[in-house]
DNA sequence: ATTAAAATTGTAATCATTACAAACTTGAAG
DNA sequence: CTTCAAGTTTGTAATGATTACAATTTTAAT
């Protein structure tokens, strides 16, 4: 699946701009901020203004074709990545990685959690990344 | 166990500020963000700065003595009650409601997943919670 | 009392994000 | 083709939470 197919699938009418960055998030998984969208994007589309990529992510996250990370307080993360999974934020490196869902199957599929209806669910965890604690070891 | 138990526990030296500080955190469970802390306290405490609210709370999370909770892109709350709950966003009332934690109590213990070292866990979950629901029920 | 370290304060800066209005694109209707 | 309105993009300016910093005050030991 394109980006185009993707927009469209979601209800969200492709333009250049909406392309090239649902593009982006579909082809790097760092769950990039919206300035590191910005800042890759800017030398291929030199028009390209923070503000539309400010507002393109927000409304691919309104239509569910993005989530918003809220794992960093300094930033906020997007993920093009909308299955259900858990994310790891070093506070070394400050990347935040994939992890798989490991809550229980039953919780997500329910809507409710003591009486409150469920529309979202973020597992969010913190430490130093393997790739760190290598790195560390070799002194 | 009263505030200055508590900040002694966690090896912060007590003052006044920080009793007070510790206090509203022990005895309100409503996650209140920094501003909310300063609004509630520079009444009693007219000379209290709003930094050093900022300053005091980061010192308690660093000592472990409280929660930084990111579950807002808005603001960023604080939590007295450190054990393992998860927390729910009404996205209608913004306010955070606690949850039990439902994770596997395995996974809790583990200080390793996929090769990362897990320092804290925050499993948040997001939309309309009860009192809100109820409200809009009565019409 | 003296004094150095620690804590608090107020002001000014930072910086991510948003508001807003102008300019530009698009696509349908004539 | 034009025209026009709606939708999209852009740049600038504002917002607002948080932090930096330097001055002041407090603390606790000598």
């Amino acid at each position: 699946m394109n980006a185009y197919e993707r927009l469209t699938e979601y209800g969200i009418k492709p333009s250049v701009q909406r392309m090239a960055i649902m593009e982006y998030l579909m082809t790097h998984f760092t769950h990039p901020t919206a300035d590191e969208v910005y800042m890759a994007l800017c030398d291929t589309i030199p028009t390209l203004s923070k503000t539309t990529v400010y507002n393109t992510l927000k409304l691919f996250v309104d239509q569910q074709a993005a989530l918003m990370l809220t794992i960093d307080e300094k930033n906020v993360h997007f993920d093009g990545d909308t299955s259900l999974h858990s994310h790891f934020l070093c506070r070394k490196c400050g990347r935040v990685h994939d992890l798989p869902y490991s809550g229980k199957k039953r919780e997500a599929r329910e809507l409710m959690i003591e009486g409150h209806a469920v529309e979202e669910i973020h597992h969010y965890y913190k430490g130093i990344c393997k790739e760190c604690s290598e790195a560390e070891n070799e002194n």
